[in-house]
DNA sequence: TGTACATCAGTGAACGCGCGTTCACTGATGTAC
DNA sequence: TGTACATCAGTGAACGCGCGTTCACTGATGTAC
């Protein structure tokens, strides 16, 4: 009885996890395609196909959802950025730059997320230090790329530049008016190659 | 009597002039204490000395303030890097690089407005053709210093990454978490420093 | 197996608030004769 | 110079809207005996 009490238990909590889930990919979803502050709680809850007040069953306020959708999305690039400088053999300095605005124009979640967190703040101090784990395990993957090529002095701040020029790429010109998005992309990742080749050059 | 008139006329038309500079100066000010869109109207307004409805004697709405607000920041920055570049005789790379987020990090009205723009968009094209106008010449001067250190290549798209990637480093530092302001200043004058060190290795 | 009760996810409608903006009015200044 | 009228900057109060959030309720599922 106890047993099959709490398995049933189990499988309640599973399922609300997945329903938890649901709201937080739609809210993702809509992130990739408008600004963040034009993404409200009735949009979430009709993308993800039930009512606003649904929500709430599953997240205290907005800021605990918004939270948690930048938080999977850091664990994504997170381990995405593992395989590419770990596994990978040839793992550069410019596919790292490559891929990382790749990922970056990719997944707009991410990216309007991570700016807003950035620009206006306002992020609960749990949530900061959860969303700094991952960005320093980025700045680690970047550290040991600059190891590999026998990088001098700080390396740690070589990391933060690197790392802040690529955001600085993406931030500037992914809106570039005028330019359709293959031609942004195009430009976005021949200035990621230039920042790879400048660094390359630059720093040993 | 025609010239009497004319001249109160345009009397009248400076000192509407003047008005309106309050308004934007007001709105300059708020931005560099808080985020872009936490500023409202009844703050500036309260901030100008005037009422809300007041200010809709001389914008017509909202954007059009914060337009003219960003152009003529954009209007400031220019020309002090006018003065920066051309009259200094030892304009170096550094020198460019310092300056400039230092601009950034002062002048918080100028950065919500420019992050606010690329981030978010949804200006009038008139207003955005401006604000390039301006970015435009930001940019040349970037190229004159380029080339006065004997950059190799395509002289723009340094500029361009040189530009983008001063951006991000204040953008990713300025809010930086558990820092105090002296602190996230001196870190990103040297994350600034840094790329300048980079791009002058880098592209010669 | 059947019945009475408890639990809880889900929801349409409403609340309360703040925002950009407009309205209807006042009062000061300029103009005409 | 005095008087009647026009213009227009300025404003307190209100409008209308959209947002995050809560309320009060329904109905399905689980539990006890």
């Amino acid at each position: 009885m106890a047993r099959a009490g709490s398995t049933l238990k189990k499988l309640k909590e599973e399922e609300r996890e997945v329903r938890r889930n649901l709201i937080i990919d739609a809210a993702i979803r809509l992130f990739g395609r408008k600004p963040f502050n034009q993404v409200g709680m009735r949009e979430i809850a009709a993308e993800a196909g039930m009512s606003p007040a649904s929500i709430y069953r599953y997240f205290s306020d907005r800021d605990e959802l918004f939270v948690e959708a930048l938080l999977r999305e850091s664990t994504t690039i997170e381990s995405r950025f593992i395989k590419i400088v770990e596994q990978g053999v040839n793992s550069t300095i410019e596919d790292v730059a490559n891929n990382f605005v790749r990922y970056l124009l990719e997944h707009g979640s991410f990216f309007q997320m991570m700016t807003h967190f950035m620009i206006d703040g306002g992020m609960s101090d749990g949530a900061i230090e959860r969303f700094n784990v991952a960005e320093r395990h980025l700045l680690n993957l970047f550290d040991a790329v600059f190891k590999k090529i026998g990088a001098a002095g700080n390396v740690r701040l070589l990391s933060h530049a690197f790392f802040a020029a690529l955001n600085g790429i993406v931030i500037t010109f992914r809106n570039y008016p005028g330019r359709t998005s293959e031609e942004t992309e195009k430009h976005v990742q021949r200035l990621a190659a230039l920042i790879a080749t400048v660094f390359k050059k630059g720093v040993s």
